[in-house]
RNA sequence: CGCGGGGUGGAGCAGCCCGGUAGCUCGUCAGGCUCAUAACCUGAAGGUCGCUGGUUCAAAUCCAGCCCCCGCAACCA
């Protein structure tokens, strides 16, 4: 088997509940994954839950649970989530899961054994409130501490760093060589000037089981559990490895005879999707990790941008957040992919406002694409009962330039621009309707044949915008194709080409795509 | 000198890397149309592209300095 296209998002924290920015990135995540589908590419999209950690513990603690009780209910909201999302992922990965503790512990030997892993004292001041150590940075200019952290006391701990000392060298030398590893552009400048300009400290990996339990034992040292970074980011190599991914199975377990049967080939993965804020863990700690466990690079690093609300942070203490779930009970699922994708490209911030949602729907979704389809289909019903007239290819130069420049777009991710560009043909199809005035020419027998021609372009249009949405709107591109009385649903660009309908057929029932809403009284 | 992002017609954004008619959505105004979800189409008004200086035949776009917002600063997308 090929290689397959392998597109992550980042595994989320599972003490909170799932907000704006996460819906954002699954459903960028899941658009670029299909869209890599209707190319015909064979795609792998994995998306999960980091589950491990002192504040799990806690939160389980608070709620007079057991951590291992308390994920599986946080699974279930997140995996209910993810459905409302309409996501296509192939997989979830849980890093409670045994699957996952196996490939962390066989990671951590790896490297243990090539001596990056190594032991050390460490001396700090230590909150026995908090329970974790604190640094100069929240020593206030007197030299004391908050008095949030309880009594601070210096304490001294032993523990296992990983070496990034040494690494440097290389992957600057990798990420100038490549400039599509970093995305987009000034995230990558960000890591070149942190590289640099700084020097890597060693990574502390480990915490002693007397003061964090809930986690994964390392395989040298049961007094120890691993401590984030070969816990989480070795996610994206867990489920390749118990697939019997080849690249991942050969690195970390050479002994152990590959599944019988299996050719998977995931690793390295094309695409990680991640927010900006874990960029520096993706960008250097990662792929040096990756390098001590003798495996290849992931091919990108995607960074997305974060979401405010009426142009401030959001936050849960303030109340100023966007319920996901809120918006896609009221105005359907659909509408909110096309925000947040139309709204933000692929990078900067973004700003959420409760109006521009709305403009966005009844003018692009309702007024735009919602008219044109219902316009088009109810006057094939009306002059010629539903059945597709004679092909005819006046808007099929239109039609091809839109293709393949959305196609060009989404081959480097610009989702944003693509949407554009797929509603610059309904612009253009809502202009040739007025030109053409197909209600005019209707009322006269002679232009009979002209009539059919107008339209045939419009139908076969719409025919070719549903395959277009497709990765996009999934629901909105089936119904179209379902009001166009087609079966299935068009998941490959490849029927994107002109003349899809043929003469004869009887398209089905218009039904607005997008209803109007009332904006009187919808302030929220 | 901690790091980064931004300051473009009334609002929100694109353009800046690879200098050369300032583009898009909404809003406003004026026409057109009536197939359609009172939707659609056309045109117009409206901008010292944060400030100052420099490079250039030419700068929103390159360079220098300054002002003002906003994030991040070891694990919050």
């Amino acid at each position: 088997m090929s290689k397959q296209f392998y597109i992550t998002t980042a595994i989320y924290y599972v003490n909170g509940q799932p907000h704006l920015g996460h819906a954002y990135e699954m459903v960028l995540t899941d658009v670029i994954a299909r869209a890599r589908r209707s190319m015909g590419q064979e795609v792998f999209f994995l998306t999960g839950l980091d589950e491990h950690g002192q504040k799990v513990e806690q939160v389980a603690a608070t709620q007079g649970k057991k951590p291992q009780d308390y994920c599986d209910e946080m699974a279930q909201t997140w995996k209910s989530f993810a459905s409302r999302l309409q996501l296509k992922n192939d997989d979830f990965v849980r890093t409670t899961e045994a699957r996952h503790k196996r490939v962390v512990q066989a990671s951590l030997s790896k490297v243990h054994a090539a001596g990056q892993i190594y032991k050390k004292l460490y001396e700090g001041f230590y909150s026995t409130k908090e329970e974790t150590f604190l640094t100069e940075k929240d020593r206030k200019p007197d030299g004391t501490f908050d008095p949030a952290y309880g009594e601070v006391i210096k304490l001294q701990e032993e523990n296992y760093f990983f070496k990034l000392k040494d690494q440097q060298t290389w992957l600057l030398e990798y990420i100038e060589k490549n400039p599509l590893f970093i995305r987009p552009e000034y995230r990558r400048n960000e890591v070149l000037g942190f590289l640099r300009n700084n020097v890597l400290e060693d990574l502390c990996i480990s915490r002693p089981i007397s003061r964090l339990s809930w986690g994964i034992p390392l395989p040298f040292d049961p007094n120890y559990v691993t401590y984030v970074w070969f816990d989480a980011l070795v996610n994206y190599i867990t489920i390749p490895a118990a697939l019997g991914d080849t690249v991942v199975s050969s690195a970390l377990d050479p002994e152990r005879a590959a599944p019988p049967g299996s050719q998977l080939s995931l690793w390295p993965a094309d695409i990680h999707v991640i927010g900006k804020d874990i960029l520096k863990f993706h960008a250097v700690y990662w792929p040096i990790m990756l390098k001590a466990m003798g495996l290849p690079l992931p091919k990108q690093i995607l960074a997305h941008g974060w979401w405010q609300k009426n142009g401030e942070r959001m936050s849960k203490s303030t109340g100023n957040v966007v319920d996901p779930i809120g918006v896609i009970d009221e105005w359907g699922i659909d509408a909110f992919r096309f925000y947040v994708l139309r709204e933000l490209d692929i990078g900067p911030d973004g700003n959420w406002t409760d109006n521009g949602f709305q403009a966005r729907y009844s003018a692009e979704l309702a007024n735009g694409l919602g008219n044109l389809v219902n316009r088009s289909l109810s006057m094939l019903r009306r002059y010629r009962s539903g059945r597709v007239p004679a092909p005819s290819d006046e808007l099929s130069p239109d039609a091809r330039q839109a293709v393949s420049k959305m196609l060009a777009l989404l081959e480097q991710n610009q989702l944003q621009d693509a949407l554009q560009t797929i509603w610059s043909l309904v612009n253009r199809a809502n202009q040739y309707v007025d030109q053409t005035a197909p209600f005019k020419i209707a009322k006269d027998p002679a232009q009979a044949r002209r009539l059919d021609e107008v339209l045939y372009n419009l139908v076969e249009v719409c025919r070719i915008l549903a395959v277009l949405l497709r990765p996009f709107l999934p629901d909105t591109a089936a119904r179209i194709y379902g009001q166009l009385g087609l079966s299935g649903v068009p998941d490959r660009f490849s029927a994107a080409e002109w003349g899809g309908l043929k003469a004869g057929h009887q398209i089905g029932e218009p039904s607005p795509l997008f209803p109007r809403k009332d904006m009187a009284g919808t302030e929220r």
